[in-house]
DNA sequence: GTAACTTCTTGATACAAATCAAACGATGAC
DNA sequence: GTCATCGTTTGATTTGTATCAAGAAGTTAC
């Protein structure tokens, strides 16, 4: 996926990757505590990343497809600080970190790619902290759609129609808000016609409406 | 500070910055839009990143103080997507990401030392988005209070006294909350002798009190 | 000193989302 | 097929925080 890589330069790539992983629905990829040993591509499925407190409260960090990369949260201390959880069955590659360190010591363009992924889940990041700290519940929801929509469109899915690989809760969870919270926004967008939902199964039908749900001011 | 580095690794560490640049007290360090061309390593002084939206929302993403790192968020794009304002009168060390990265290539510490540093930040992140979804009004001034006070603790400050740089709005744009829910939460606090406010100077008389609160099952 | 302004505190009220509760729909075991 | 389970929807009520409002405390200008 690196832009300005040429065939020589893939195949140099090729060579962090150790091994490739299945990971069956519902098992975790690394966990909470585990050494911290790899980055992980994502070649098929879909990812959760979540915290949670002794208290037993989780926190959905992120969702994650195919060909993003987790694992970066175990760098700063050797251990991992969050739960990665395949939503599907699902194949990661395995890319040792010292690998990634030495190559991309060697070649500045695996480096440069390196700092883009961890900077732009910081800045990912900092626009879930602008949805949790500023929006409401339907501006979260219709932020939430618009972005999975987008990242599946860039592989290749439908604009327009999705099937969601996670659960009310886990919504709520990611957004800050309840489950009940998360369907009655979905109930809502569907009286109003801007989405067709069916449990998991999602058509939106007004991509502008959406939009302006997100940011009132900006569109048309 | 990173550990693992003898005195010929600090003088190489050196090289990367460029120069220095004062900022004062409300004046921006650099701005949403902004090319990306250095990070910056603060020597004295206080600041807070934040996002805004197009309708005039923000968010303060964050406060850093002496010894910490900003302008990670400029690499994926080039280009800053966040605000980083002095909350006083302060000075910087800039480093040209260009040398951070030619540097980091010939000097593993370095590189992993970058690395970390990124990570470090994702996790910070992760750590508020369970505040800002999970937790509530008190719990998140709890944990304000402790992470401030830990991380002065760690320059030398005190543990239990510090002199607030940033405002209760600004402080209830981190946490997710309006200024006045903030003022109520530090009163209450103060109502049942856990601190001590005047202001913006805050004495914590009971940490364990306010560990407690922050998460009610591990301590004691 | 006073005046103007900003920041903070406190009170009264409103409201969005949480909670509690029940029913409904899908899925899987047998 | 029936039964059990899990995820989802919907309704009624509660609650935590936002909002609105006013006053107090601190700061700056003159």
């Amino acid at each position: 996926m690196p832009v300005g890589f040429n065939t020589d330069d893939m195949k140099k790539l090729d060579e962090v990757v150790a091994t490739r992983r299945r990971i069956k629905q519902g098992e975790m990829l690394f966990s909470n505590g585990d050494v911290f040993t790899s980055l992980y591509a994502i070649r098929t499925g879909f990812f959760k990343t979540c915290v949670s407190t002794e208290d037993g409260r989780e926190q959905v960090t992120g969702f994650q497809m195919a060909g993003e990369i987790i694992g970066l949260d175990g760098i700063v201390t050797d251990h991992h600080s969050c739960n990665a959880v395949a939503l599907e069955d699902a194949e990661v590659c395995v890319m040792p970190f010292a690998n990634v360190e030495d190559l991309s010591r060697e070649f500045p363009l695996l480096q440069r790619h390196v700092h883009k992924i961890m900077s732009r889940e910081i800045v990912r990041e900092n626009s879930v902290m602008m949805l949790l700290g500023n929006m409401r519940a339907e501006e979260r929801l219709a932020a939430f759609l618009l972005n999975l929509t987008q990242r599946l469109h860039a592989r290749g899915f439908s604009q327009t129609e999705l099937t969601l690989r996670m659960s009310r809760e886990e919504i709520g969870s990611y957004l800050g808000m309840k489950l009940e919270t998360v369907s009655r926004a979905f109930s809502k967008f569907s009286d109003e016609g801007i989405i067709e939902v069916k449990q998991r199964y999602v058509r939106i039908l007004n991509t502008d409406a959406l939009k302006k749900i997100f940011n009132p001011e900006t569109c048309s």
